[in-house]
DNA sequence: CCAGCATTCTACCGACAGGTTAATTAACCG
DNA sequence: CGGTTAATTAACCTGTCGGTAGAATGCTGG
């Protein structure tokens, strides 16, 4: 993995089952065992999946006894969506030409991918 | 990697190089060569990121001649930002509780060093 | 102090990612 | 046809990932 905080950010969201944690952590905190229950892993798996999350800074650990309240952290979610940024001028383009795609790709020839405007 | 869309998405961009390439045909249509150019890589290695890319559907290749004219789709991306939305919520109530955050932050935690405001 | 619970650490495994070089395909041009 | 260019495929190496099992750590409550 790289060293990169964004590289680590789509790294840690790769992977289903984090991505479920995280929706799980989005209604809220919970302990290491609740966010393990839905999934048929043992609980070390779970843990190793947490910290790739609490590594990628998505999610941090609150002890309290003997239990470990997660919580998600909005900043790595906030950089991501910066970087969406990025393209939403080229995603809105695209989105506007989509009826012109749509309608041009009667034949299986070179759509029109003029770019010259 | 997983088989699920989304999952090849995040890893296809858990990258830098493969996001500098993403950055680079958000300008415009490019050769693999062309692509290629501004890294210390091997072409069959740059080749390889665009394999991914392009399983990933964020990439496309008309063959023009003996080149490959490779062009940025937007689907993919439009997946994450759906799939970001669902975060909107948290991270704009985080957003709002910020301040308050900021002021309970005594107690030697990660600042989560977001001033975007 | 001891028993028990929650969680992590260590060690290990098979599979895959990322990179290389060498060989191959495919198209152009003379 | 033969040579050149563009790009991929093949084979290979190394490191990391996702998962397991078992031991260790740390806290709580009697």
């Amino acid at each position: 993995m790289q060293t990169d905080p964004l590289s680590a950010t789509f790294a840690a969201l790769a992977d289903p089952t984090r991505r479920a944690i995280l929706a799980r952590l989005a209604t809220g905190e919970a302990t290491v065992t609740e966010l393990a229950a839905p999934f048929s892993m043992s609980l070390p798996g779970v843990s190793k999946h947490l910290k790739v999350l609490e590594v990628a800074g998505l999610v941090s650990k609150d002890r309290d006894a003997q239990w470990r309240r997660c919580r998600l952290e909005p900043a790595p979610l906030r950089d991501l969506a910066t970087w969406l940024e990025f393209y939403r001028r080229f995603l809105d383009e695209s989105f506007d030409r989509l009826d012109d795609y749509l309608n041009a790709l009667q034949q299986p020839k070179e759509p029109t991918d003029d770019r010259s405007r």
